[in-house]
RNA sequence: GCGGGAGUAGCUCAGUUGGUAGAGCAUAACCUUGCCAAGGUUAGGGUCGCGGGUUCGAGUCCCGUCUCCCGCUCCA
């Protein structure tokens, strides 16, 4: 089956197992918002816990925090998202293509430049060694010409952008008889400001109200909080900092499911380190995240690195953590080398020191900083696209069965186990109860006497529990039970006494925390 | 935002030149039975995304709008 298809039917899976509903369904729907069910909210509390344990329970030197999701808007200028994600956009209507319009006029000017430079070169060549670049620069007629239409296009641009004028950065490119590079056309629709943060206002009154954004990311919490931890959890270098919370970007399309969403929720951690050592360290979180991904169970050729050759203005090396999704390898998680850029944006936009004070070296400095940033919702997708599966079965008379199921690793799954009596009387309801009554405290169960017992298995595949008790009447005779295992579908018969020792050693999340 | 496709029951879909809303699965109750879906009887559930228009009459034709899917941009 295409792959396409399989997507489709895993988000109509989600929704009518309960895991992920569109929201406000009965108003019509928000565009790429959606909201998480009964079963869906399981998952990704153990996806939540799985990655919050592998932080600070086994890091001795990981603490997790939780900050606000409103802070200080002078903390979004530090960071560089006022700036980053207030992008000037216009449109080719023949292309059909997108550009940032100050880009566009950028690249304008470096062909004029790419001109210059050519005249140059040739009357280098012309005159060889008695050649004088800068004398040939002033007094040239056609570079002097070039070199001014360049400083009269920078000079626009810079006020057009200063003063947030867009019709003039429109008219820049008009003037200019800028292309788009792909077609060649000049067709340009206007320009659009977009900006990528949410913003709302703080403050009864209108007068008084402060414009304040909604996070983009978790981590500057974390960055503008450093010195906090640091100092009441007498926290020495190397050490990092975990927070799982909501961000929120206006994207200007989002789109595929719960991939990308304008409300999405992020697990990063922010490992301070000593200057020097960060690209050792960068190495060291991006071997220990692929194996939390790989432990898994999901394949390691669906995972491959990404590194990244353009790096943004922050970082001296990233690399993504791609899964093999059905709309192909997307990128989950973000490992990335920050340098000493946020601590360094936050003390001089602050104002106060933010610096560690190394007893062995007996000097202060601003930490570098390696981040491990990761989407929840993209995990989830990642988790239940991994686990669907739609099986080829042939029934005992050799006809042809399929049956749909959710491979979610038993730690995950939202129900662990349920419980069924094989027959509808005889007792066996009642023994049935009591055994749910029991392992209630341990397990989150599910008790069921509809239906024949395959169609009840099925039910229970389709949400992806991973073991199912069944009550029958030698269970009268010897408390023994059966227990049926989704994935391979044969049964085990145990005593009753046993079965929360032996759930529980196959759903703990000890056992998954043990592959790490 | 632009271009293309789509929206009918919880899910998948049918619905003819415009003539009073359908199926399968699912759900609930009861009966029967029992170890891998699809036995029997019965029931609930839809103002056909929403709003307007044309018409005696609109799921069907026209306009607007919202949402979803695919592509362009960005990213967790």
């Amino acid at each position: 089956m295409a792959q396409e298809d399989i997507f489709k039917k895993l988000v109509s899976h989600c929704k009518e197992y309960g895991y992920v509903f569109p929201s406000s369904e009965i108003y019509d729907g928000l565009s790429a918002v959606y909201d998480y069910g009964q079963y869906g909210v399981e998952l990704k509390n153990n996806i939540k816990k799985y990655w919050w344990d592998s932080m600070v329970l086994l890091n001795e030197n990981v603490v997790g925090l939780d900050s606000a999701i409103f802070m200080h808007p002078t903390i979004w200028k530090a960071s560089g998202h006022v700036d980053a994600f207030n992008d000037p956009l216009i449109d080719n209507k023949d292309s059909k293509k997108r550009y940032r319009a100050d880009v566009l006029i950028e690249e304008h000017i470096a062909k004029i430049e790419d001109k210059i430079s050519k005249e140059v070169e040739k009357a280098r060549d012309r005159f060889g060694e008695a050649f004088d670049e800068k004398k040939f620069r002033e007094t040239n007629a056609r570079v002097l010409a070039n070199q001014a239409k360049i400083d009269e296009i920078n000079a626009r641009m810079a006020k057009a952008l200063n003063d947030n004028n867009l019709t003039e950065l429109r008219q820049i490119i008009i003037d200019n008889e800028i292309v788009d590079p792909i077609s060649g056309s000049r067709n340009w629709t206007e320009v659009r400001q977009f900006n990528l943060m949410f913003s709302t206002e703080m403050g009864s009154t209108a007068e008084g109200a402060n414009k304040i954004f909604l996070r983009p990311e978790t981590a500057q919490g974390i960055f503008v909080n450093f010195l906090n931890v640091q100092k009441t959890g007498r926290m020495k270098l190397p050490f990092g900092i975990a927070q799982i919370g909501k961000a929120f970007r206006n994207e200007i399309v989002a789109r595929q499911f719960i991939f990308r969403m304008r409300e999405f929720e992020q697990m990063e951690m922010q490992y301070f380190v000593q200057p020097g050592t960060e690209l050792d360290w960068f190495r060291d979180w991006k071997e220990k995240r692929m194996k939390w991904h790989t432990a898994l169970g999901f394949g390691e050729e669906n995972y491959r690195f990404h590194d990244h050759i353009k790096l943004a203005h922050y970082a001296n090396a990233a690399t993504d953590i791609e899964f093999k999704f059905p709309f192909g390898f997307k990128e989950v998680e973000g490992i990335h080398s920050r340098t000493d850029f946020d601590l360094k944006q936050h003390q001089s936009y602050s104002g106060k020191k933010i610096q560690y004070f190394d007893p062995d070296k007996g000097e202060s400095y601003i930490p570098f900083v390696i981040e491990t940033s990761i989407g929840v919702d993209r995990m989830f997708l990642q988790v239940v696209s991994a686990s669907y599966a739609e099986e080829e079965l042939k029934k005992e008379d050799g006809s042809a069965d399929t049956r749909v199921v959710l491979r979610l690793p038993s730690f995950l799954a939202p129900v662990k186990l349920a419980v069924m009596p094989l027959v509808r009387k005889d007792g066996l309801p009642e023994i049935a109860e009591k055994v749910v009554q029991d392992l209630r405290f341990n397990f989150r169960c599910q008790y069921d006497d509809k239906d024949s017992i395959g169609r009840r298995y099925r039910r229970q595949d389709a949400i992806g529990t991973p073991y199912c008790i069944t009550i029958d009447h030698q269970t009268r005779d010897d408390q023994t039970v059966t227990i049926r295992y989704r994935d391979s579908m044969q049964q085990d018969r145990v005593k009753i006494s046993q079965l929360v020792d032996i759930i529980d050693e196959k759903v703990s999340i000890k056992t998954l925390l043990g592959k790490l």
